[in-house]
DNA sequence: ATCCATTCCTGTACGC
DNA sequence: TGCGTACAGGAATGGA
């Protein structure tokens, strides 16, 4: 379940396949993800140079030297798998691959998605910015104008709990549920604190969490997450737990409550997702 | 304008 | 063993 941090490892593990390459090959097995895969428009891309790749929140931008830009979404499950020539005897593909590309250097790099939650399009350069899922994002958490009174600006007017709050990507993009357990934890913040009434040392603090939790992962790589694979095709090697996430009923790492009397690290549902806390470390 | 539940999808884990 | 069911969640959607 990519989060800001697996996206950005991915679009790194791309960059150096794909930046300066041109697309020779391109197969789409599989259209059906969130939109269908648009064959028609994937076509103008063929024997264009690759610009550069960047990530804005949780997308992947390929930009084209014909002022065409792929942006790929990896959803829940989606991920690319890189096979240069020596290793495509290894090629297995299955039916949730959906889209294979070969560059002209001979690489093929395959797109899967099992649960279909990403998505794949190509829009002009110049009017990206207003492609609608891209218009309505927040500010980046890691770009330094993302600070607490940004935070607190865009939590203005808003009763929703904090930990719902900061997973809406016009408040801030990247964080998903995994992080955002993970930053309130860090914070010392309940999650069911309604987030316009979060005090400002603690808007703070929390935006100094965010950045930590984010840059921590990213240099480990990404996470250890059941449905997250590099573009090597291997699983994340996020090394350091985490310090609440899918831990109910453990001890919490940081404060000295007994299991007995506080029952750990607990886990409630918010909007329908788990979040997990320690009672007495976040108030 | 804001909030909330629902929808998409399928592999995995679990209980009986 | 096998079956059924609940669950995982990013983002869009529609109704309140």
């Amino acid at each position: 379940m990519p989060e800001l941090p697996e996206v950005e490892t991915v679009m790194k593990g791309l960059q150096p396949f794909l930046s300066g390459a041109e697309i020779i090959g391109l197969e789409v097995r599989s259209p059906q993800l969130r939109i269908p895969i648009p064959a028609r428009k994937l076509k103008v891309l063929m024997g264009v140079p690759i610009v550069k790749l960047e990530r804005r929140a949780k997308y992947i931008l390929i930009h084209f030297a014909n002022e065409k830009t792929m942006i790929v979404h990896l959803g829940m499950t989606g991920s690319f798998t890189v096979y240069p020539p020596k290793k495509q005897a290894d090629i297995l593909l299955d039916r949730h691959d959906h889209l294979v590309i070969t560059t002209d250097k001979n690489v093929k790099i395959i797109y899967r998605d099992p649960r279909r939650f990403g998505m794949i399009d190509v829009v002009d350069t110049d009017k990206m910015s207003s492609y609608k899922p891209l218009q309505i994002l927040g500010p980046e958490p890691l770009d330094k104008n993302f600070t607490a009174s940004v935070l607190k600006a865009n939590l203005s007017n808003r009763k929703i709990a904090i930990k719902v709050a900061i997973m809406d990507q016009k408040v801030v993009v990247g964080v998903g549920n995994i992080y955002a357990s993970e930053a309130l934890f860090l914070a010392g913040i309940s999650p069911t604190t309604q987030a316009n009434e979060v005090t400002d040392q603690k808007l703070a603090l929390l935006v100094d969490k965010i950045k930590f939790i984010l840059k921590a992962a990213i240099k480990s790589g990404g996470s250890t997450l059941r449905d997250y694979r590099n573009v090597g095709g291997e699983g994340g090697y996020f090394q350091f737990k985490f310090s609440v996430y899918d831990r109910e009923g453990e001890a919490c790492p940081v404060c000295d409550c007994s299991i007995e009397k506080t029952g750990g690290i607990r886990r409630i549902v918010q909007a329908g997702r788990s979040t997990f806390f320690c009672k007495t470390c976040q108030t």
